[in-house]
DNA sequence: CAATGTAGTGACACCGAGTGCCGAATGGAA
DNA sequence: TTCCATTCGGCACTCGGTGTCACTACATTG
């Protein structure tokens, strides 16, 4: 996770059901967005023109536009899925555990891949960390996500998630998966999973009581 | 802080030094920034355009662009004039001082502002925090910003600033800081400094040993 | 096998942000 | 006055994104 899964799959998931109705899609998601991500490697995110997409992909500009609402939507797999999936994830886990813990525990399940995505994966992340443009985007997902984050904590403290703590929280543990992140792609010699790790464990060594101080 | 101040202030600063040189610039990115806030806050950010903002302005459109790089840039004052300030301010206080309370000491320093100047703060805060183009926006100086945090944690604790600790050290002052200001926003009966303390206290104890745990 | 309904497609025109280019305007200095 | 530096602003262009509308492909129903 951060952007949601989306491999080169032909699509079509577990059932290969097409039960009714109009014209069938002439392709999907998972197409132009791996067509797409192609090109922003080979050429650079702003060289290539949506119009570059589209004709890449063989369907009409106009009709990009429905699949994507926009170009920087394009590494993003269905991060709205993946985030209902945390939900859910969180409200399972029992409660004895620590917040901050379950909390960790659930980003670091999230972010954890099958091996064979992992290259996808990086150039994907790779984008959205170095391009300006997917930076500043990236944003607007980020907000979602820390709310996930904030309503789990406010939940479990008995706080609305709107005040400071939650979203604090929401906040500190978006900054320590990225910070994880960028680490993991200037060096891949450690996992995922342990950066993200360690990068929480840095931020309670921070601003604990006994931390650097 | 976190945009630069700015107000309706006619410009020309300290000295009204006008040293030498060819024609005089017709106008001021003060004035220009101040015209636009007023429109913005009348129609809405997304309703104005760059034109209507020029018109406005009584200068051409092409010239607005000198002046601004973009539409998203104008509530944001002379925001790397502030974080050199932060920098210098940060490097002047003592090391006895733990590098966590340092940093917050000079966060609350650059978010105070005088009685008068609050009104429009506020309007600014409520543009950058509200419209998702400014959201996003937003991200590339927050980038900056972090940095700084990062920089002078790394020194304190003799480490590079890319390492993960100062990183997720940035992330998560900058998230207290945000929270902070969008609970001032939405409630202004808490001073902005008070908030600021309260949100840094909030990740303490969520992270510290004996924690929300 | 038509007739009908439904959903996806893509061309066209249009808008707004941002940029390159270049000549015109302005004011200080030689 | 002439020359130079600097700003101004119009024009044309690129690109992302949207509204509209006719067309296409497919399933269902009679």
């Amino acid at each position: 996770m951060l952007p949601g899964g989306g491999m080169p799959t032909t699509e079509q998931g577990v059932q290969a059901a097409k039960p009714r109705a109009g014209r069938q899609p002439s392709t999907t998601h998972a197409e132009i967005s791996h067509i797409a991500l192609t090109l922003f490697i080979e050429r650079g995110f702003d060289a290539v023109t949506v119009d570059d997409i589209a004709s890449a992909a063989s369907i009409g500009r106009r009709t990009f536009f429905r699949y994507f609402a926009s170009k920087n939507d394009l590494p993003w797999g269905d991060f709205e899925a993946q985030l209902d999936e945390m939900r859910l994830y969180l409200d399972a886990l029992p409660r004895e555990l620590p917040v901050i813990d379950a909390l960790q525990q659930a980003v670091i399940h999230f972010n954890h891949l099958p091996p064979n995505e992992i290259g996808y994966h990086r150039q994907r992340m790779t984008l959205l960390l170095t391009v300006p443009s997917l930076i500043a985007h990236a944003s607007l997902r980020y907000a979602a996500w820390r709310q996930v984050i904030a309503e789990y904590a406010a939940s479990r403290l008995g706080l609305a998630a709107d005040d400071l703590k939650p979203q604090a929280i929401g906040w500190a543990l978006l900054g320590a998966s990225l910070a994880a992140y960028e680490e993991w792609l200037r060096d891949d010699s450690s996992g995922l999973d342990e950066l993200i790790a360690r990068s929480y464990q840095a931020i309670g060594d921070a601003f604990g009581p006994s931390g650097d101080r």
